[in-house]
RNA sequence: GGAGAAAUGGCAGAGUGGUCGAAUGCGGCGGUCUUGAAAACCGUUGUACCGCAAGGUACCGGGGGUUCGAAUCCCUCUUUCUCCGCCA
């Protein structure tokens, strides 16, 4: 959520920013900066006459102590009839502050001056690429007929128990599951993450905190009895422990890691993409999150990338980094990287892992604030999150990429998680 | 699941209808004293919104109600604690 006051004081840049990312802003910028000004009209009526209100209660006390009763009776019709008309104010601040409410949340975040422009992915920007792509023999399998013929992973199984989207991983396949789980988080331990393990349902309050509602209802598992939706990433629950927080500057930067499984209904998808582990509704992943202060949270993002491409060279996997065009990111994002790596018998490059900068746009919505050193206002501080990383395609990945005539080669790096070297 | 008790500022904890945004203590910050520190003493110390400012408004777990006036009374929800039941 953009604040107000970004939204007032440059009108012709936000929308002029969100251009970038195809959004035409300009109706709903004019709808906020209006119901704006409408709701402080009201407020400092309505501030008035609850003060002469309060003031008129005071004397109505002060009036029945020193016993004069019909004085007092005179004061009390006069509150009476305040008291009506404050009613409907108040009623009327509370429709506008909702209409306002309705409308700043569909305004996206603006995108960083560096975002490239551009309608589709075609547009993105690499930045740079790493690792050496395999050269496979002609009989190399796709991951799902590798899965298979090793009996590593049972699509068929996940279907009967519950539906398609839900592997069920076996043997060597379910403990270089592990493997990885525990390699992606020991990785970011040393680099200064501290793990959290947060609940994979969620309340509504936190649906909202982090933008899936109401943005991606729909998309979410949601438990209606209770009201809970099921995690469709980490950065929900994560994100959450900063709603309502008020920080010391000194307490960035703030850095953090969780493993979750991630469940998505990924309602709409459909067709080749989805075959085997491409697309799942429930998966697994490791996610870091950054909360930081404004000035640095850049500094933070390219670390953050230089992390995940680091775990991504040690898994000698061929990759590349691409920065965003404006059409192909995220409602919440100021700017984002995607890691890809590339799946060698699919031929094809997979998303594993983005990392974004959300600069104030989440905040703004969680509350969460900090107090600069001896500043006696707070502002609103930053947060970033990325992947580090998504499991299914990295395991896709491996299971090609590394396939020859003797099973499947397991990188060093992961050799000690998973206690074998060879699938 | 049943019965009971509770929820107040960073923390502890007063306050049961009026001048209470809220005593007091601890903690934090600033100062006096000190070569420095401690102790002592003095001052200060919640958040949001409106306003150029002075100042005003709202908030005592959430929502609703009674009243001229609610932290205080009523209803409701949530959470925590104690006891009973059930249970990995």
């Amino acid at each position: 959520m953009l604040t107000l006051k970004q939204i007032h004081d440059s009108r012709d840049e936000v929308i002029a920013r969100l251009a970038i990312k195809n959004f035409d802003a300009a109706k709903l910028v004019d709808e906020v900066i209006n119901l704006d000004n409408q709701r402080r009209t009201i407020q400092g009526k309505l501030d008035a006459l609850l003060a002469e209100q309060n003031a008129l209660s005071k004397d109505i006390g002060v009036m029945f102590k020193q016993g004069k009763a019909s004085e007092a009776e005179v004061a009390k019709q006069r509150v009476a009839s305040l008291k009506e008309e404050s009613k409907q104010l108040t009623q009327e601040m509370a429709e506008v502050e909702q209409s306002l409410k309705g409308v700043l949340v569909k305004i996206p975040n603006l995108p960083h001056p560096s975002v490239p422009a551009g309608k589709t992915a075609d547009d993105n920007l690499e930045v740079r690429a790493g690792g050496a792509i395999p050269e496979l023999k002609a009989s190399a399998k796709p991951h799902w007929d590798l899965a298979k013929d090793f009996d590593i992973i049972d699509f068929e199984l996940g279907v009967k128990i519950t539906g398609s989207g839900f592997p069920v991983y076996k043997g060597k396949g379910a403990k270089l599951q592990r493997a990885l789980i525990n390699f992606f988080l020991e990785e970011n331990i040393a680099a200064g993450y501290r793990e959290y393990m947060p609940p994979l349902m969620v309340n509504e309050d936190s649906a909202y905190g982090t933008g899936q509602l109401p943005d991606k209802d729909g998309q979410m598992y949601h438990a209606q009895l209770d009201n809970f939706y099921l995690i469709p990433t980490a950065e929900v629950p994560v994100t959450n422990i900063f709603r309502d927080v008020i920080l010391n500057a000194s307490d960035f930067p703030i850095k953090l890691t969780a493993y979750t499984p991630c469940f998505r209904r990924e309602a709409g998808s459909y067709g080749k993409d989805v075959r085997g582990l491409n697309r799942l509704h429930q998966f697994d992943k490791v996610e870091i999150v950054q909360v930081q202060h404004p000035d640095k949270s850049y500094q933070s993002l390219d670390e953050m990338v230089n992390h995940v491409e680091g775990i991504l060279k040690k898994l000698e996997l061929p990759y590349r980094i691409i920065r965003l065009c404006g059409g192909d990111m995220s409602f919440t994002s100021a700017l984002t990287y995607d890691f890809e790596v590339f799946s060698a018998a699919q031929q094809k490059w997979l998303e594993v892992s983005s990392v974004s900068n959300f600069e104030s746009f989440q905040a703004n919505r969680l509350m969460l604030r900090f107090r600069e050193e001896g500043e006696k206002r707070n502002q609103l501080a930053h947060t970033l999150n990325g992947s580090s990383l998504a499991l299914p395609r990295i395991l896709a990945a491996l299971l090609e990429n590394n396939q020859d005539e003797q099973g499947i080669r397991i990188p060093k790096v992961l050799q000690p998680f998973c206690g074998f070297d060879r699938i």
